[in-house]
DNA sequence: AACTATGTGTACGCTGTGTCCATATAACCA
DNA sequence: TGGTTATATGGACACAGCGTACACATAGTT
């Protein structure tokens, strides 16, 4: 189980001495981010990301606060951002494949792992807790409650909703299954989601 | 900052050689419920549990699979679970209440921290995650499953909802807030969750 | 009184962290 | 072109925590 190269596709180490910032930055990156995808947060040292690297631990050191602001840096490396919100005028339609969207992300590739386990190492890591608030939950919640707030404008939604909170109960109800784990997520619940709340419950 | 009395009120330690197993049981699991409400998980660790109970690491890895049962054995010494659930009648009142309830738990008391500190570990830790859903989860689940159906029974809700995913909506969104932390847990967040759901968002 | 189960003290090796040095060399500037 | 500075490197260190092993002491049991 070492899918890992060592410096995958890099020209070879020079030895001791100064290599260009930028591109050891890139390849400690990559190497997080494969470390990460491979092993999880389990595994996700950094020892290993500088082997891997073919870098030193101190340079890690000097560039990275934290080895979960590392774990961050080397997600969103490997795992491109792909922030898109479809808004086609449907509301309904636009939540559900949203949501179906994530479920997917979470459920079929490597992803969902890790984001459930930079959530929980953020449980006791204020700085990686900082870090992923700002670049990656905030700027979701941000897109998604600009749709709700386009869809109360068109009159699709009622006008006095609380759209913060809509988005916990329909990511937060992902997220919920995602790290507690005793009910599977499936494209079905994300659409009862949506199901439930537009509806209402009586 | 030592308010952490070593062996809190019990006779005096004998030196060596063996003491009552069911005792020293006690002692441990007092520590380290203490030790996780006064330092949270990220202090938490089997040599300190081990000092303050004033035994020794060996016998806690001989009762003890992992760091994170320890915790959560210690957690339940310490936080009563608490797992009653009124049913008065009133579907909404005794949703609102009780999850008014939970964010007073969560936000007043130290519980909260600990809480999503040990859904944290269990992100790395498979015997935690299991250990949790079936003390903590899935029993809290269960009864708030079971008042939502006896609603639907008394014709207060509709009969075809799937209740287990209104859980995740209610109590699912309390905990998004909790360990993701971008926006406050409060009162009024708790009931608008029930009311956006009750009464539909259009 | 003997036996057994179990707690205790102590020591060891392992992994990972975080920090320090001296050295080498790329990038920059005169 | 040559000197200066910034920065990457290897290596070593101390420290913490984990998990294990062994010998010894003693409570509970027969």
């Amino acid at each position: 189980m070492a899918p890992l190269t060592p410096n995958p596709g890099m020209s070879p180490r020079r030895g001791r001495g100064r290599r260009p910032a930028d591109q050891v930055r890139a390849e400690i990156l990559t190497a997080a981010g494969e470390l990460l995808l491979a092993e999880g947060m389990a595994g996700f040292t950094i020892e290993k990301v500088a082997a891997h690297a073919g870098a030193s631990r101190m340079t890690i050191y000097k560039w990275w606060p934290s080895k979960g602001a590392l774990a961050l840096d080397g997600y969103f490396t490997v795992v491109a951002p792909t922030l898109a919100f479809a808004d086609t005028g449907d509301i309904v339609a636009d939540l559900t494949n949203q949501l179906v969207a994530f479920v997917h992300l979470v459920r079929d590739t490597t992803a969902g792992r890790v984001i459930s386990q930079l959530i929980g190492q953020a449980q006791t890591d204020p700085e990686l807790a900082a870090a992923y608030r700002e670049r990656y939950s905030g700027p979701r919640r941000a897109l998604a409650v600009e749709t709700l707030t386009r869809a109360m404008a068109r009159g699709q939604l009622r006008a006095d909703i609380d759209s913060e909170s809509v988005v916990d109960q329909l990511w937060g109800a992902c997220y919920h299954r995602l790290l507690i784990g005793d009910l599977p997520l499936t494209e079905d619940f994300a659409r009862t989601l949506v199901d439930n709340l537009v509806r209402g419950l009586r």
